[in-house]
DNA sequence: CAATATAATTTAGACTTCTTAACTATTTAG
DNA sequence: CTAAATAGTTAAGAAGTCTAAATTATATTG
């Protein structure tokens, strides 16, 4: 068990993805002009779908005082919207506008935007190879907590 | 070309990797008492190697100014020594101290430590095959730029 | 209905991070 | 040797982020 190489290879390959994706999405990030925590809570607002100001405090680790000061910045920025909840009016429907989405999905193509160098480095059967391995590894992937 | 799914695939892959290696970060850096500012200038650290306090700033995107500020709490948080070059006594060398090291360390861990689930839930068959395509990845990968 | 709980906000203050500008020390160029 | 360039630090101030506490509005419970 302790000499099947699969977690390091996998540990290599997160290293390489990380380092390429994170540098991405760093200049991203500047050229935006947003900061890492306002791209990092429109990302927690995505994940979580429609939700409340309370519950991205706590996905942000912060108190929903500051959760709430900083969706003002996000909402003065147009990316988020805030709107009463019709069932319970002392809650508020955080989700992101349609310019709030643009820019998320601007940042993950940033993120990415190294893979297609990569693909022309491989030939067709190692694309072959690789996709079939990596697509038993989504799905793996996505049944962990 | 564009029937290929191999470019897809992968994003489908960093998208399950980075939630979950994140995630798992962001819990190390709160549990740790250090910001995320923090354990990225330690990254660059590492990454650099020895290296001077402007580059340091150069590459987090800041002022040498700022980058000198930083510095001062890492290395009063005796994660960082800075010592005079001798070669060019203007310029100050940088690098990680033990502690910084096993700050890195620990922070690089705690965002693997999904993997050896994912592991669990392979047959020796599958990790046998992912982790020869991972092998041509992580080849490919480190010639990029 | 009255008391309590919950969701969000506002306020005040602490702390961090960043920038610009001034400054010191050292090196390089003319 | 002098002048200019470079590396880093320091100081002052702007802006962001966080918390605790007080406040408002709404919902739930007894």
């Amino acid at each position: 068990m302790s000499l099947d190489p699969f977690v390091p290879t996998l540990k290599e390959w997160i290293e390489v993805s990380m380092r390429y994706s994170m540098r991405n999405f760093l200049h991203f990030a500047r050229e935006s002009g947003l900061s890492m925590s306002h791209l990092g809570a429109i990302y927690h607002i995505h994940q979580l779908g429609s939700c409340g100001v309370t519950e991205i405090g706590e996905h942000l680790g912060v108190t929903s005082a500051a959760a709430s000061q900083m969706l003002d910045r996000l909402v003065q920025q147009g990316l988020v919207h805030r709107t009463e909840d019709p069932d319970d009016r002392r809650v508020k429907q955080i989700g992101l506008t349609v310019e709030g989405q643009r820019i998320l999905n601007a940042g993950i193509q940033a993120r990415e935007s190294w893979l297609d160098q990569l693909a022309e480095k491989l030939s067709s059967d190692e694309k072959d190879r690789i996709t079939a391995a990596l697509q038993v590894l989504v799905a793996k992937g996505n049944q962990l907590g």
